[in-house]
DNA sequence: ATTATTTCTTAAGGTAGATTAAGGGTGTTA
DNA sequence: TAACACCCTTAATCTACCTTAAGAAATAAT
């Protein structure tokens, strides 16, 4: 049952009982996605909050020559939003695109803030879960400014060795802030030392 | 005084009572920081989360040249630590220094477990607190890759209006990314175009 | 199985931004 | 009033990474 692994995760951060289970289980929708299907599309709002049960997405911004870049990627047990537009109820600038067939439960906004108003816990375990994401995307901004491509590369192999057998280099590349065709130098360089 | 600047704040998320209030105010001491004096140094644990008051600081990693990169600043009434470090005890990689005479009100992590353990709105207040902080740094990611120097400086005065005066340009080139050489070039252009 | 689509690679030429070096301005402390 | 520390600017040279192009390899769709 894909539920069970959300209560898991929910409970590896603070037990929950019962009642309060049966509470959050009830807000939350599976749904299954092909991939390149998106869950969100830049222009509209973000209507849900999505825990991965299984697959891999990615986020990602459009700048103004067309050129996609990714923010970040979610797999197993991550959640994905654009948080922003998603508690604002504005328009997005971000697309949420599936990497692989997947999983996810979706959660809308008045679901989320049902859970919010009636079990306290709840503020306190996506409190924590957004410090992670916070402090992540902090190292990750000191990296971008102190290192090289190549090693900024090297990090992304060891900070996240379950996605470097699952992602085409050209998703990478965009992650890394790089062209695909640089990315593709960096390897052969890596290749011949 | 100093500490109705922080119940203001906390308020401006959620009202309080008087008697979460003075639960509160317990907790936070006051301090007056001189110019240059760091709140934190890179090789320490993080053990107090910060609420300034007054004045204004950066946070910045050194990189194995010995060049800093500004990470993010804060001015009056935003909260700064390496919250990594602050959560975990662990020895921070970050300074935290001010750029003026600035105050603070300094809560150590016990003081602050006590306030997420008895006043159960306090975790909302900082979950959304947070939240805020991460849609800004996750703006920042996004527009640093799909962006030029230029552009970035330009949204950069923009977005703090209230610190395009108060910081010296080489601060504001290392929060940037660039060299101040290279900020100095783009405001040439800048005044010739 | 075959086609269609996406992905990977190599290489030549180009550009944003770094580096180095040097001179001038401004404010702070003695 | 000097001396010191810090900050800003300009300009020449250099480099990490981009652009364009084009063929080969791998994957997905029919």
């Amino acid at each position: 049952m894909k539920v069970s692994a959300l209560i898991l995760h929910l409970e590896s951060f603070i037990p929950l009982k019962q009642e309060e289970k049966d509470r959050i289980e009830e807000q939350f929708v599976p749904q299954t996605v092909k991939r390149k299907h998106k869950l969100l599309t830049a222009g509209e709002v973000c209507k849900d909050y999505f825990f991965v049960v299984s697959g891999c997405f990615r986020m990602f911004g459009v700048d103004d020559k067309g050129f996609e870049h990714n923010i970040q990627f979610a797999s197993e047990k991550d959640w994905i939003a654009d948080i922003g537009s998603f508690y604002s109820q504005k328009t997005s600038q971000l697309n949420i695109e599936a990497l692989e067939p997947s999983e996810v439960l979706r959660i809308p906004q008045l679901g989320l803030y049902e859970l919010f108003n009636n079990i306290p816990k709840i503020n306190r375990i996506f409190k924590v879960m957004i410090e992670y994401k916070y402090i992540e995307l902090q190292n990750r901004v000191l990296q971008n400014f102190s290192s090289t491509a190549e090693q900024r590369y090297l990090a992304f192999l060891e900070q996240y060795p379950h996605l470097k057998n699952r992602l085409p280099n050209t998703q990478v590349a965009s992650y890394l802030g790089i062209t695909p065709e640089f990315l593709s130098k960096i390897r052969k360089d890596l290749r011949d030392s």
